[in-house]
DNA sequence: CTAAAGACAGACAGGTTCGTCTGCTTCTCA
DNA sequence: TGAGAAGCAGACGAACCTGTCTGTCTTTAG
């Protein structure tokens, strides 16, 4: 009674792809594999998805999607956003089937900023920028672009420390942190005190 | 008269592997190629690195080394040698043959912690850590585990960056950022004033 | 009931991968 | 001068890759 329906196979093929993407990398995973796991035929396969680029980017567009709604939920609400979506980075650090960002990956694994990959990876974080200085000014930070820019390092660097340690990523200290670059921008008297030298 | 005489099958192999695989990557070049572009025999190769791993994690070694001689460079002798070492890293940023960290690339394509490759980054990236730690200590600051830590995550943030965006990547502020979280551990008498709430 | 669309199964082609192996040449050093 | 080490050149195999194609089966719509 409970759902004796497979989900029809693009569903199915973007799931299987987008997990192995995620853990083993791009190169890694052929598209017999995809196609094997997904129980899906290859001429289906390549119906949906001309060429692995493309599955790639559908990929892609589906993490941004889900990036997105985390953000969202982090945020939303809160009377703290930035360090709420801190905390939330945090503790989705601790979840062991974090291993870092795919978009990074992406990058990496398509050093070609003209790869259709790459391309789509650089739009997921321009405009997560956008969203932190969107969150800057709404909090009425000094500097907001500032702000968010150093944000987006603590960020970037987090996962990338995720994808390189896994879960002892020397990562706790990135709340506290970001607080101080934050407060630091709220005083707006003293406004950035650090450039008197 | 000016040196004649090619550098050793070994040197010229790492060279020319070191190179591509930075640029391109470490799946998207075959031994084939750096065999051709080295200009040295196939039997020759394998006698030196006995397998792909062998050359990856030699090339690691002498990343390794040139990314310690830089830091070492960068700070000695230096009144402040935090901030110096973020300049530097802001000055090797806007170089044009700067793409990134390939010890980032390396966990992003061998994300098996296991992996020979990805086992040497990591070190390479804890000992970077350490160094942090040191100089910390050196410039007495507070909480300078923390302070390295946080530190930590904005350079691999803006080699993940440069990664992703090329010379476009948002990396001017990391100077001021990093004087920031300097300047917050250097007030001991107000220490970590950000963790009130 | 029939017709058409969609999915399954799998062979096949052309290219690339890593690594082994066989000859032949050059250099070094005793 | 002669022996051994080192390097060059390239064939070869087995596995793997992406993408195309043929054919059968099921489902759905009119």
């Amino acid at each position: 009674m409970s759902s004796d329906k497979l989900p029809p196979p693009r569903e199915r093929i973007l799931g299987v792809a987008g997990t192995l993407f995620y853990r083993e990398g791009y190169r890694a995973v052929g598209v017999d594999r995809v196609i094997a796991e997904s129980g899906v035929a290859k001429a289906t396969f390549y119906k949906h998805f001309p060429s692995k680029d493309d599955l790639i980017v559908a990929w892609l567009d589906r993490a941004d999607m889900q990036v997105a709604a985390w953000a969202e939920a982090a945020t939303k609400g809160k009377p703290e956003p930035l360090v709420a979506l801190f905390e939330a980075l945090l503790a989705m650090a601790r979840l062991p089937q974090c291993l870092g960002c795919t978009f990074q990956g992406t990058a990496a694994e398509f050093p070609d900023a003209g790869h259709p990959g790459h391309i789509r990876a650089r739009q997921s974080k321009t405009s997560m920028i956008e969203m932190l200085e969107e969150l800057a000014e709404r909090e009425g930070l000094a500097d907001p672009q500032g702000v968010a820019r150093a944000l987006f390092l603590f960020i970037e660097g987090a996962l990338a420390s995720i994808r390189m340690f896994g879960q002892e990523a020397p990562v706790e200290g990135v709340v506290s942190a970001a607080k101080t670059i934050i407060d630091a921008s709220r005083q707006k008297g003293t406004a950035r005190f650090h450039e008197q030298h």
